[in-house]
DNA sequence: CAATACATACCAACTGGTCGGTATGTATGA
DNA sequence: TCATACATACCGACCAGTTGGTATGTATTG
């Protein structure tokens, strides 16, 4: 693929997925992304065989760029402190900065999404994002392994709970958000789940 | 309007909700909603002004519901203790015993459809979906508040923190658990916020 | 030249919505 | 009591516009 033509499939993929977050995918017609970019069917088949394969193509994305920021945030926070926990915490404060500041909606509002369209969707597509969310889990769940690994929590609690507690308050902070047309109910969130963290592994402090 | 008519009336919006929480708002056509209910156009535009108009009521039937769920779960719990920490936890309970059995989808799934597919509908039927949210926080609110009067918190935090959480964790709950396809993520999180709970007020037991 | 990258013209199916009609009420008044 | 008058509840053909998708063109570029 050229350049020319890698920049027209990834305008089609902008356009198709601002449509998609205020829409949804049922509510995104071909001829809206084809409008929005200035484009023709001729291009948008060419770059993709058909609306699913849109729609497959779009939540990859959305998985690979939000799969980086996340390494990226563990990477950042790793550097800063040997402390798993306060790994952890490094990690939610810089996903709350980016939360508050992204102008484009979080990737997880798209799985969202996807989850409550689904009967719009291929199974394969649905099964990579039920995928995602689960690695997505799964990066907390190391990250709790590790605190639980060198401190008590002050309830009984495993890895797993925390991970799928965050994930959750997250995903229902994004979903809130918008609902009130809010810019940082989901950053709130997150700091509700850190000050859960301290009670629960209060020897750390 | 006859009871026939009621009746009638009440299986379109019943249709046009499984369809919604299948398909999406968009992704439902009138056309769908008369195949699965054997009626014909005629019927449905006797009934509804249009498909904005199956929104609102479909909506507001949602969020009556609702209400009248908690209100019976906050009877209830009201019933079984005086202790405001105690009515909150008998509360959560009764609520992760409905959302554990519960058949179809629950009403805080609809209030996410159309919060992801917003340009959909009528400003007015956002409003309402907001508001509705807020209501529901505002119960949360008035029942951590009742809990703060009576007991001081491990951590500083306010009513409103506590109810916005909650909510929170429950709508992302509800997406987890549509994505995964499970029964009881929904549960899990409430009984998370629970072990919070009895964190932030340790005095209580 | 030949493959790529896009444009244009078109189609069948479906979309929300309208409209004339009908069958079954139910209220009224002589 | 029983015809008249009107309201309610629903039917199904029809319409203009939109949908995803195709077939065929042409310009560009290596």
């Amino acid at each position: 693929m050229t350049q020319k033509a890698e920049s027209t499939r990834d305008r089609l993929l902008d356009a198709a997925g601002a449509s998609v977050m205020a829409k949804g995918f049922a509510g995104t017609s071909i001829d809206d992304v084809l409008k929005a970019t200035g484009l023709t069917k001729g291009a948008f088949f060419h770059h993709f065989k058909g609306k699913a394969d849109l729609a497959r193509e779009l939540v990859k994305r959305y998985a690979m760029k939000d799969l980086k920021m996340f390494q990226e945030f563990q990477r950042q926070a790793q550097e800063q402190s040997d402390d798993p926990l306060e790994q952890v915490t490094a990690f939610l404060k810089l996903f709350e900065i980016y939360i508050s500041n992204s102008v484009d909606p979080a990737p997880g509002c798209m799985y969202a999404v996807y989850t409550y369209e689904s009967r719009q969707f291929d199974a394969d597509v649905l099964d990579f994002v039920s995928d995602t969310l689960r690695q997505w889990t799964s990066i907390y769940v190391r990250m709790f392994q590790d605190v639980l690994d060198r401190y008590d929590p002050a309830l009984p609690i495993t890895a797993r709970q925390l991970a799928e507690m965050i994930v959750s308050v997250i995903e229902g902070g994004l979903v809130l958000q918008r609902a009130h047309g809010d810019t940082d109910t989901t950053r709130r969130q997150s700091e509700q789940f850190r000050s859960y963290l301290t009670l629960l592994f209060p020897t750390a402090g």
